[in-house]
DNA sequence: AAGTGGTCTAGACCACATA
DNA sequence: ATGTGGTCTAGACCACTTT
C-alpha cells in the first residue's frame, strides 16, 4: 500500500473522528475508544501510525490511557491555585468532584542529603516520615505524592489517623499550623514507578510539582512531591498587586494613627494645662471670695 | 532479528547514553545529538524504536528538536512566577538570560465572539488589536504569543513603537496602567502553526497559558495567549497567607484608629468644656475683683 | 546533492486485563 | 483463552536544511 503524501496528517483525521464520537455520545459511559486494531481498519492505517496519532492526542490532553485497558476521553481538568492554601480534598469538593485518598506506604526513614536540604534539617535532626499517597478524582487516579515530614517535630505521627487529614493531625496533636507554602512545577514524563500507581504508561506526559510547607514560625515542616496526570490539572493564579494595595493601606493607616496619637497627646497636655489653670483660678476665687466676705462683714 | 523481551527498555539505555555524552561534554557546543541513524547503529535498534525513546526524553523535557535539524539537549528552564507582574524581558534578564522579541504580525480586527467575551467588550466596542510575537531566550525560540487588546481604549496603537515595550506604550501614550492580571495554564501539544514559529514539530508537548490583564480601574484591557515550549518553563508561586496577615493588620490598625479618633474627640470636648469653665471663672474673678476693690476703696 | 528528521507500511511477539 | 495495549523489526519515501 502507498503512503499518503499530502493532505492533513492522520492525527488530524483521527482527532476529528474522536471529536465526533464524543459529541454524538457514541462512546460508552467511561468514554472508552474502540480498540486500536479496529481503529486501524476504520482508517486503513497501520497500528504504529494510529498509535502516533493517539499519543499526540494524549499529549494534547484530549485522551488518556489505562494500562492494557484502552484509550479514554479525558474528563474535565481540576482547577488548582497554588497561591491558595486549599487541600486536595477541599479543592475537589469545591468543584463538585469526588476526591479519594489512599495511603500507599508510610514509614520513618533516615534523612537523605536531599531531604536534609529540602527540609532544612538542623544538625540534631535526622529522621523523616515518608508517606506515599494516591489521590483520585471521580474514581480516576490523577496524582501520586511523596510527603517528607520532619520527624523530630511530630514524633509518633504514624500512630495517628493520618488517612483523613494530615494537616488536622499536625495542628491538633502537635500544634503545628501550616501557614504558608511555596510551589514549583514543570511538565515532564511519568517514570515507571509513578505510572504504575496512576494506572498509566511510563513516559506519558505529567506535571511534577514540589511544595514546601512552612509552620507558623516560618520553619519548613514538610515537603511534598506531587506527580500529576498532565491532563487532570489546570493551574490558576492571580498577580499580587492587591498585596501592594494592602501594603499601602497599612502604611496610610499607620500614618493616620500617628497623627491621631499626637493630636490626642497634644489635647491631653492642653487638658492638663487648662485643668491646672482652672483649679488655680478657682482657688484664687475662693481666696478672693473670703476676702470679699470679710470686707463686707466689716463694712456692716 | 529478535526483539529484546526483558531488561530495561531502550529508552532508559538511550537516556543513560545521552546523559553520559552530556556530562562528558562530548556533545558539540549547541548540545546536538548524533544523527538518528547513527544512534540506531550504535544501539542496534530500528529508527522507530529509537524515535520512541527520543520522544520520551523530549516529553521529560531533557532533549528537544529543531525541525529537520536534529535533537539537542534542553537548556535550563526559565523561572516564571505568574503572581508577579514581571514582563518576559525583565524575567529573562533577572535570570541572566538573553531575551529577544520579534513581532510576527500586528493588525486591527473585528472582534470575534471569543474576543468579545474574553475582553469583556462593551456594546459599542467592536475592534481589537491582534499582535503575534515570538520570544526567544539565548537565541532559542521558547514562546509564541497572541495579544488581543481592546482597540477602543488605545486607538492608533500600531503606529507606536510597540516592538520595545507594549506596557510602556500603553502607560505613556494612553494612560493605561496594567495593575493586575489573572493567569490560567495547562500542558498540551503544539499545533502546526505554533510549531512552525517555534521551529519545532507539531504535536510536541507545550504549555498553554492565558493571561487576562486589568487596568487601574479593574477593566480588562488585554488578553494574552502564550504557547511555550514545555521544557523552557518552570513555574513558581507562593501561597498568599501573607495577604491574610495584611488583612488582619489593616483591621487592627483601623480599630486602633477609631479608638484614637474617639479619644481625641473626647479630649477635644474636654478642652472646650474646661476652656469655657476657665473663661467663666476668669470673668467671675474679674467681677469679684472689681467688687473687692470697690469695697476696699470705700472702707478706706 | 547529501544529510537530516517526519511519516508510513506490514508484519511480529510480549505482558497484562478480563471473563 | 482471548483481547487489549506495549514494544520491536526491516524496510520505504517525503520534506526540509545544509553544503
Amino acid at each position: 500500500m502507498e503512503n499518503s503524501p499530502k493532505g492533513p496528517s492522520h492525527t488530524l483525521l483521527i482527532r476529528d473522528y474522536i471529536h465526533n464520537l464524543f459529541e454524538k455520545n457514541q462512546l460508552n459511559q467511561q468514554g472508552k475508544l474502540p480498540a486500536e486494531r479496529i481503529l486501524c481498519q476504520r482508517f486503513g492505517i497501520t497500528r504504529i501510525t494510529l498509535r502516533q496519532a493517539l499519543i499526540q492526542l494524549e499529549t494534547e490532553g484530549f485522551i488518556y490511557r489505562q494500562h492494557h485497558k484502552g484509550w479514554f476521553v479525558s474528563p474535565a481538568r481540576i482547577l488548582y491555585d497554588p497561591t491558595q492554601n486549599l487541600s486536595f480534598t477541599e479543592m475537589a469538593l469545591q468543584q463538585n468532584r469526588k476526591p479519594l485518598n489512599k495511603i500507599l506506604s508510610a514509614e520513618k526513614q533516615l534523612a537523605t542529603a536531599w531531604m536534609r536540604e529540602s527540609l532544612n534539617l538542623a544538625e540534631n535532626e535526622s529522621e523523616v516520615y515518608c508517606i506515599r499517597r494516591l489521590r483520585s478524582v471521580d474514581a480516576r487516579p490523577v496524582m501520586v505524592e511523596n510527603l517528607y515530614i520532619n520527624a523530630t517535630r511530630c514524633e509518633g505521627l504514624l500512630e495517628d489517623p493520618i488517612e483523613t487529614s494530615l494537616t488536622e493531625v499536625l495542628k491538633n496533636m502537635y500544634g503545628i499550623i501550616i501557614s504558608r507554602s511555596s510551589v514549583r512545577l514543570h511538565p515532564t514524563a511519568l517514570t515507571e514507578l509513578q505510572a504504575k500507581d496512576l494506572n498509566g504508561a511510563a513516559g506519558t506526559p505529567s506535571i511534577y510539582l514540589i511544595r514546601t510547607n512552612y509552620d507558623q514560625d516560618d520553619n519548613i515542616i514538610e515537603v511534598d512531591q506531587e506527580f500529576w496526570r498532565h491532563d487532570a490539572l489546570e493551574i490558576t493564579a492571580r498577580s499580587q498587586v492587591k498585596t501592594q494595595h494592602k501594603e499601602n493601606e497599612v502604611n496610610n493607616l499607620s500614618l493616620l494613627n500617628n497623627q491621631y496619637e499626637q493630636l490626642a497627646k497634644r489635647y491631653e497636655q492642653l487638658v492638663i494645662n487648662l485643668s491646672e489653670k482652672l483649679s488655680k483660678s478657682q482657688q484664687e476665687m475662693l481666696h478672693v471670695n473670703d476676702r470679699l466676705s470679710n470686707l463686707e462683714n466689716k463694712s456692716l
